[in-house]
DNA sequence: AAGCATATGATTGTTTATGCTCACTTTACT
DNA sequence: AGTAAAGTGAGCATAAACAATCATATGCTT
């Protein structure tokens, strides 16, 4: 355990329960309570907790997006709803995808619908059009050809891969999407879905927008989270797909609002 | 097992295990810290891992891409060739690169300038702007925070990976390129570059419109070489960057045209 | 085949991370 | 308020990790 590690595992601590003592971190970690001092000086340092007199408390920035130190461990919830989203999916429909590690299960999953594959009889159509603003989907997709893949242009964000900025824009103005996928980092029924950065807030408004259906795709902790950006509210949305990890009474309220929910 | 190989293989070890320890890297690879410790520099570099005090930890952007990404092939003369453009390059500039294997070696180039890399002073105009119709490229260079990358949007053609249709030109109508360095798939004095679909290659043709000064990067196989789409006559092109193996002849009547050739 | 560039491993002095002690401060309890 | 207990920061010692350097080996170019 190098001290990378221990600091985004304080993290983890601190943002899960709010706030953690030196003495139990020292203890769970298994370091002597003066490293963990240093350790909370250089996270609070960092703005990313609160020192208190035997402890550290969570700040605002740790709770909105520690991405640094967040590994993704999600993969087989985030894999599930994929496989739920692929299947959604009918030949010659045209799909949207944002940018983020949820929308890149779905596009992966896409890629694997054997159904789409190239046939012996040569068909000048594509068995499926997908437009995304994220140049990670767009470069593991340009691979299949048998899926159409249109990219928006614009300024590529290190974060998320996402394209934002008037150029991804003036691409959507001019095309029509059947179903967009999605993904999101936080989402409820007052706020809607929002995001992290208000540009790509902006763009994938726009994708919505465009689209005649909205799927979110969000695995259950998006639902206790919240995010700077909004990207539209929750009737905007059609249908969500999450894992079974979520509150009921959260499933509730987003019922009556009219959206479908699917349990992958 | 070769230093490509061991740069992969540590690669993946650490996205796998979110961390790896230098001692452990060094059993498992079978060779020395030292060695150990000059690849983690150079991953860390380019931002593919991040370094820690006896070991490494991913980061955020090694999570996202496939290894064949990653991983720079070895093409020793492409390599020189890209190194050379690379360098013709000053902070601040506007560089435009079209997609191929050459140009993706001068984006590798570029991201390893290490006069570009993110310095303690907080700027914030960013170090260099790529304007690219490349998703591979794009989708590479992204990682690196010290670049800003503009992506043209279009439709991706598989064998090339490049952006091309009516959304890319738009945007293309809109920046303003200092150098464009050109890969092609055959030059000659006298059809001038082409590339072999003429969806590329009229593009590309915009692109060189678009900036003040086009470089063509090309090995000395394209010069016997011929191919489909025309993208501009020879007239346009300000410097060719070649290796040895190309003929005195053809050199001469290069440079008769009023084009610099510069051998890598 | 000679020569040059690059890659690797060993050595050495320097830096960093960690745990421990101790003098001091803050908190909690009567 | 006064006192005990817990927490803290500073300094110090030790072991590990590091950067720099050099020597050797490997491989590519001419």
């Amino acid at each position: 355990m190098n001290r990378q590690q221990r600091l985004s595992s304080i993290l983890e601590l601190v943002v899960e329960k709010g706030s953690v003592e030196v003495d139990d971190a020292s203890r769970i970690l298994g370091v002597s309570a003066a490293t963990i001092r240093r350790d909370f000086d250089v996270l609070a340092k960092r703005q990313l907790l609160t020192r208190t007199h035997g402890g550290a408390v969570a700040t605002g920035s740790s709770l909105g997006l520690p991405l640094t130190y967040k590994v993704a461990k999600d993969d087989k919830v985030k894999q599930r709803i994929a496989k739920v989203a692929a299947e959604m999916v009918t030949r010659h429909q045209i799909i949207g995808i944002n940018g983020g590690t949820t929308s890149t299960e779905v596009a992966r999953a896409l890629a694997a619908r054997t159904e789409f594959a190239p046939s012996d009889s040569q068909e000048h159509s594509p068995a499926l059009t997908v437009v995304t603003n994220a140049v990670n989907i767009a470069a593991e997709l340009t691979v299949r050809h048998q899926i159409k893949i249109v990219v928006t242009g614009g300024v590529a964000r290190p974060q998320s891969y996402e394209l934002t900025g008037p150029f991804a824009e003036e691409v959507l103005k001019e095309v029509n999407i059947d179903i967009t996928f999605l993904g999101v980092s936080a989402f409820n029924p007052i706020m809607g879905a929002a995001a992290n950065h208000e540009d790509e807030a902006k763009v994938n408004r726009q994708m919505v927008q465009r689209s005649k259906k909205v799927v979110v795709i969000a695995d259950s902790s998006k639902f206790t989270r919240t995010a700077f950006a909004t990207i539209c509210s929750a009737d905007q949305i059609d249908t969500i797909i999450t894992d079974s990890g979520t509150d009921e009474e959260m499933l509730k309220k987003l019922r009556q609002l009219g959206i479908e929910i699917i349990i992958a």
